[in-house]
DNA sequence: CAGGCTTCTGTAACAGTGTTGCGATACGCT
DNA sequence: AGCGTATCGCAACACTGTTACAGAAGCCTG
């Protein structure tokens, strides 16, 4: 045998970076193989053997996308306050959307049409919530939370949170909406709402 | 002058109609004009005479799918507790959209690439909010939710129900879930977080 | 009823896409 | 040193959206 995997990084790593800068700035339609190659000063070949194809390119950004979503999300420390806490994740998790957009359209909304993330980036993506379950379980043994399954705290905050983010890089919001107040303010109300001091249960 | 105006009705709605068809069965990849115009049994021409472009011809569907949406909306009646009615619409919005999974995607979720919405149907998707911002300002004048915005507490039932649903429709909440009852749970608890009364403000 | 103008539609071409054989190259191991 | 294999570049294939160019089809005017 002679020659395992030599696999040029730096390539890989060019490749990476220039189709994510492909994807900011101009859109998912710009992001063809044969311009990313060019760009990168290789041929479209080299996709193929470095990545398998062009999905699987996608998916290296798609995991890309989540590690850097799971560390701003592992950072947020707990506090003494549950309900703070929550707001302090959605804030979290608004930064890492406006901070990486393309990245998020590919982790949340299918961007690149035939894209299916595998197996281990789902696993990924699905342990990105822990965080969440783990404030969620927190609130619920303090007595802050009303005494419900986890999970649907935990996803009731994510939906709000993915919903307001969706629609404000969409382009959906009103103008003139200061978003960030409003988006604080919103998950302020979501997670009181939860509260279960307030409802006396 | 002559033949002004003839553009077959019936070819078109067969387009359309077998659009959404393929955009439900095989995803956005599978709605190219070639197989579209020969599934109607025309050529790729007729759908530039009918709709200009592939662009153009999503928009119908965009449409479309908003006028089902709005219509939807409206037949959701006000009654006595603006908490329900918020309930209420969020159920109708999910119906809506578990209704038209394929019309939703091209709604929210940019699934066609190059595609963008006429100012027309931008202007319809707006005038879509406007039951859920008159629930809203009927809630704060009764007293039930608290004196902000109404927009704001508007974009937050937008979003926490958008949420849930592109999450759902994206498959990614967890397998086992009561999808259905989890959702009306926290639609109840975050309009309950907007609630004045139970915080006493 | 005939003619002509306009609108529409089909064929075929163009540029671009993802993907894949094929041959050549370059590298690591024996 | 040289063999063997992984990688890469070129070119082709099948596909996409779009459009130039005709031909056909219809409606209004005379």
């Amino acid at each position: 045998m002679a020659r395992p995997r030599t696999h040029d990084e730096a390539l890989r790593l060019r490749l990476l970076d220039r189709a994510g800068e492909l994807l900011s700035t101009e859109g998912p339609k710009a992001l063809s193989l044969r311009r990313l190659a060019s760009d990168a000063g290789t041929s479209t070949t080299a996709v193929y053997s470095l990545f398998g194809s062009k999905p699987d390119l996608v998916n290296a950004l798609y995991t890309e996308g989540f590690q850097r979503f799971e560390s701003r999300m592992k950072s947020v420390g707990r506090g003494a306050d549950p309900i703070a806490d929550l707001v302090g994740l959605g804030l979290a998790y608004r930064e890492s959307a406006l901070a990486d957009p393309h990245l998020y359209s590919i982790m949340f909304t299918k961007a690149v049409p035939g894209f299916e993330a595998s197996p281990e980036a789902t696993e990924l993506a699905r342990r990105t919530l822990d965080p969440l379950l783990a404030t969620v379980r927190a609130g619920i043994e303090s007595g802050t939370f009303s005494d419900v399954d986890p999970a649907v705290i935990a996803i009731s905050a994510w939906g709000i949170v993915h919903g307001l983010v969706s629609l404000e890089l969409n382009g959906n919001l009103p103008p003139g909406l200061d978003v960030g107040a409003a988006y604080e303010r919103a998950l302020r109300a979501h997670a009181e709402g939860w509260s279960a001091v307030d409802r006396g249960r």
